[in-house]
RNA sequence: GGGUCACUAGCUCAAUUGGCAGAGCAGCGGACUCUUAAUCCGGAGGUUCAAGGUUCGAUUCCUUGGUGACCCA
């Protein structure tokens, strides 16, 4: 039987699989194709819901409408002579019935060989049984694709978090909540693109290898072109190539993309993840606000229903108005409960830092601190919308200055559910301004900080062509998805999380 | 990076103080024409994550490693 030595995977096959493939061999003896291409489906699941789902039997009785639906057998229970059984496609479940007095002996007894995980077509009329279950009733059946490996449990399913990673198909198969989770997040960045192609945003792509990183704070991925000998990076942010745009005249952009960052891996962190920034030419960073609560509102009340959306047990408010809005130090002040007197005194503040178990690199500026406390004690306590706004002037790089503080930038960041959702400022278009921030990081990534900015010789040279006065904001989708879809984990809402190769 | 916990049949889970490794579902054979966690009868299914150690005897205790989850940094 070279079929079943074929189709034999050699550390793996268990008995259930075994039984699968003398049950294919079975079938090719009889000449049935275990993959064809032919069978043309007219309905989907959810249009025969949406068109019957509210017809009677009686009426159901009378039409003698055929349809023609595709999908996995996800269920099967069967009598002997009649057998039920469930059909799940993309848009949903439907209960088909197939008996031997409706398909006659010989399909009855080929249909039998159908296992739960095989891909079939179905040909019948719509009835309801005895509970007004809507129901196909089988005139025509096709194995469409033979399935050789079980399905999970139909009760429990799949509960091991580590498999239904792995195996995200299967858990696109059984566990409902997935394909609903990949379906918000699709809704979400749909919504996100109409939400600015409206105001005029043009979509652009710009480069994810890029031979200096830069844009954001964090350690990137090295690789290597070897046809040009030249080492690149994966991009830790887009934007400094968008704001070159914004020196092009592009005045409205966007991005949806990945980033990556070499650093740890947690609940909320993945190394590669989606960020959206934008950057719009006249705005500044109050305008972003103003913005930010439209577009949060608008996508939660279209993709939830709702402007309020539970998290974890918490109600979230995203309607517009209703986020707040505190400077930076006076956060830290009513929120983190640090006086003035400590976080602006560099020993007092360094003290504190110390006290609360969290480790201070030598030379770190009192800006680097205060951001310390900031995540140790404000952070996990900003469960509503809360715009966090001028940030110290020294871990802004690439922020606008504030007019009248110089040592604060015109910069927020945007808190809920005790963490960080977006990152925004009026942007640095003064070429010398940012050319000294840069020599300042260049110093501390030469004393070893490896999340310092590289300096950007090109950048500069764009800015010293002249950028319009512009703000721009970062958002990260993953955790705009996990918030919309109340999932604990960023692993819930990424298809193929990064996971370690698989043991053995 | 540190700590805690988990890993047993395809899936979900048991296994007393260290004493023959079990159940339900799925699958297999049989009965069954309105079930939906269908039901009934029968049989089958194991590298207990891996390697080593202690012991007459290890799923259980010890060591090291692997993978994952959660918490902390």
């Amino acid at each position: 039987m070279p079929m079943l030595e074929a189709l034999q995977v050699k550390d793996e096959l268990n008995s259930v699989i075994k039984t699968r493939v003398e049950k294919a061999c079975g079938l090719l003896d009889d000449n049935i194709h275990l993959y064809p291409n032919d069978f043309r489906r007219d309905a989907e699941i959810s249009e025969i819901r949406d068109k019957c789902g509210h017809v009677d039997g009686e009426t159901l009785d009378k039409d003698d409408r055929e349809y023609s639906v595709a999908g996995r057998v996800v269920s099967y229970r069967s009598f002997g002579k009649v057998t039920f059984f469930h059909l799940q496609d993309r848009s949903g479940n439907i209960q088909v019935y197939a008996a031997r007095d409706e398909l006659g002996p010989e399909a009855y007894q080929r249909f039998k060989k159908t296992d739960i995980g095989d891909i079939v077509g179905v040909v019948g009329t719509l009835f309801r049984t005895k509970t007004e279950e809507l129901t196909i009733k089988t005139r025509g059946f096709k194995l469409i694709t033979k399935s050789m490996r079980p399905l999970p449990e139909k009760y429990h399913g799949l509960k091991d978090v580590e498999t239904r990673y792995r195996q995200r198909y299967v858990d696109l198969i059984v566990t409902p909540k997935t394909k609903e989770i990949f379906k918000a997040r699709t809704a979400i960045v749909r919504e996100m693109r109409n939400f600015f192609d409206e105001r005029g945003f043009m979509e652009v792509e710009t480069p994810m290898m890029q031979p200096i990183p830069g844009g954001a704070t964090a350690k990137p991925f090295e690789t290597y072109h070897n046809a040009l000998d030249m080492k690149l990076y994966m991009r830790i942010a887009p934007e400094l190539y968008l704001k070159r745009l914004l020196v092009g005249g592009l005045e409205r952009v966007y991005e949806i993309n990945r980033n990556f960052r070499n650093e740890g891996i947690s609940t909320q962190h993945n190394p590669e993840f989606t960020m959206l920034e934008f950057y719009w030419a006249y705005a500044n960073f109050e305008d972003l606000m103003d913005l930010t609560e439209e577009l949060f509102a608008r996508i939660a009340e279209r993709v939830t229903g709702s402007t309020v959306v539970e998290y974890q047990g918490d109600k979230i408010d995203l309607t517009v108005g209703a986020w707040h809005r505190v400077p930076f130090h006076k956060s830290l002040e009513t929120i983190g409960g640090v006086p003035p007197e400590v976080y602006a005194d560099y020993e007092k503040c360094k003290a504190l830092v110390k006290e609360k178990g969290e480790k201070v690199v030598e030379g770190e500026k009192l800006g680097k601190l205060q951001a310390k406390l900031f995540d140790l004690l404000v952070e996990p306590r900003l469960v509503q919308p809360h715009f966090i706004y001028h940030y110290p002037t020294d871990i802004s790089p690439l922020s606008r200055r504030n007019e009248e503080n110089p040592d604060l930038t015109d910069r927020f960041e945007l808190f809920m559910t005790g963490r960080e959702m977006a990152n925004a400022f009026s942007e640095l278009n003064d070429p010398v301004d940012q050319r000294g921030r840069f020599e300042i990081q260049v110093q501390e990534k030469e004393a070893g900080d490896e999340e310092a900015h590289f300096m950007d010789e090109d950048y500069v040279r764009a800015l010293e062509y002249g950028m319009p006065p512009a703000a721009g904001q970062g958002i990260g989708i993953d955790r705009l998805v996990m918030l919309l879809t109340d999932s604990a984990s960023i692993r819930e809402v990424i298809l193929f999380p990064l996971l370690r190769p698989e043991a053995g």
